[in-house]
DNA sequence: GGATAGCAGAGAGTGCCGCTATCCATTCAG
DNA sequence: CTGAATGGATAGCGGCACTCTCTGCTATCC
């Protein structure tokens, strides 16, 4: 309960009705909005920073969806402090043009792509400068994956659901992929690799 | 460099070799090992505990590969404290049984199943009690990934080098496809929805 | 009508985590 | 011989997510 006091005074939930100086109320958009304040610390590890980021995201009335989509997307994703290499911007640059994507001039632009830069330059810091060819393959695979996620969105009724399915799928669709991606993982290790080592033995 | 004497304190890094009572040598083993502590933390964002773990799953020499695997993935998947909803549960179950994988009788017995049932709780706590529909389709475009992942680990040659392939690419694999999946949600935003708002109008 | 229990609001305090700064003894370079 | 640097250990710091407490006020029970 007084977590519920610190995230009305951090913004991060909207004051209640105040029915007299000592007693407010709060109703049912109240609670769902706890939730979703509960679901994006908890699930998708935002820090109450982000999750207010990411509320006013919601919040803002006069954009579109594709627009929204994209400040959500910004706010949660938290820019590491990842000195980029050059060369792995170099990667992502060359994925672009790969996919035929409008140009992308400048990777630190949107949080997202550098995040992407971010990584991959972590992947060559230990020696990992293949990393970019698995790029392709992940695409292909999440085109199934983020066509899923559109017929999940459009079986939203209301414009309003249709925001939060968005927030809500993406972050904790996250956690659910990186969760069958690690069983995924562990059954191609059973069947291929087996119990036994794989390659040079020891 | 006070950081590397934490690192050090903290037994993340092995100490050096002293060739004299106040100077101690480090070779390329330990850049390297260093290097992967930053990466764990940095883009896994991992705590300095969970890296700990890792590295110990890692070091750990008489077992078998895919034992290893298991060891490194119930290290980087740190429990969240969330109560499971027992629908998740039957949903993971569920799904289980439809993969026509071994019985899974309890789902807290490993920490990956653990996050699975404790994202869906929360989703089905934010009233998405249909997300679990996305978890067939979400194996099947991760089908194409693991594979990717498989063939990237099977291009190293020493057993070590597949072991931190299967810990880094794991995590920065995790990181990236975030990434690339945000980047695919904008580009079917951009073509599927476009400007304007779709479904019901505002 | 008076005691009491309860809530709103706000500031200060707490505990943890990831460093960072300081200290001392040693020791190596010039 | 002197000064800068290193290893080892201890203490301190800053940020974050709460949590505690204190002050008014009020609604209620007796």
């Amino acid at each position: 309960m007084p977590t519920i006091k610190y995230y009305l005074r951090e913004g991060l939930l909207p004051a209640g009705v105040l029915t007299s100086p000592n007693q407010a109320h709060y109703d049912d958009e109240h609670l769902r909005r706890l939730r979703l304040v509960r679901a994006l610390a908890d699930v998708g590890g935002l820090s109450i920073a982000s999750v207010r980021e990411v509320l006013a995201a919601i919040d803002t009335r006069d954009e579109s969806l594709h627009n929204k989509l994209g400040a959500v997307q910004e706010a949660i994703s938290q820019p590491s402090a990842v000195e980029l290499d050059p060369l792995a911007i170099e990667d992502v640059q060359g994925f672009f043009a790969r996919q035929g994507e409008t140009e992308c001039a400048d990777v630190t632009e949107s949080n997202v792509t550098h995040m992407l830069a971010a990584a991959l330059s972590v992947a060559r810091s230990v020696g990992h400068d293949q990393f970019r060819d698995l790029l392709d393959p992940y695409l292909e695979g999440l085109k199934i994956i983020a066509q899923a996620d559109l017929d999940y969105i459009a079986r939203q009724s209301t414009r309003d659901d249709i925001i939060e399915a968005m927030v809500v799928g993406t972050l904790i669709g996250d956690t659910v992929l990186k969760a069958v991606r690690r069983l995924a993982h562990a059954q191609v290790s059973r069947d291929v690799i087996g119990d036994g080592p794989v390659g040079p033995a020891s």
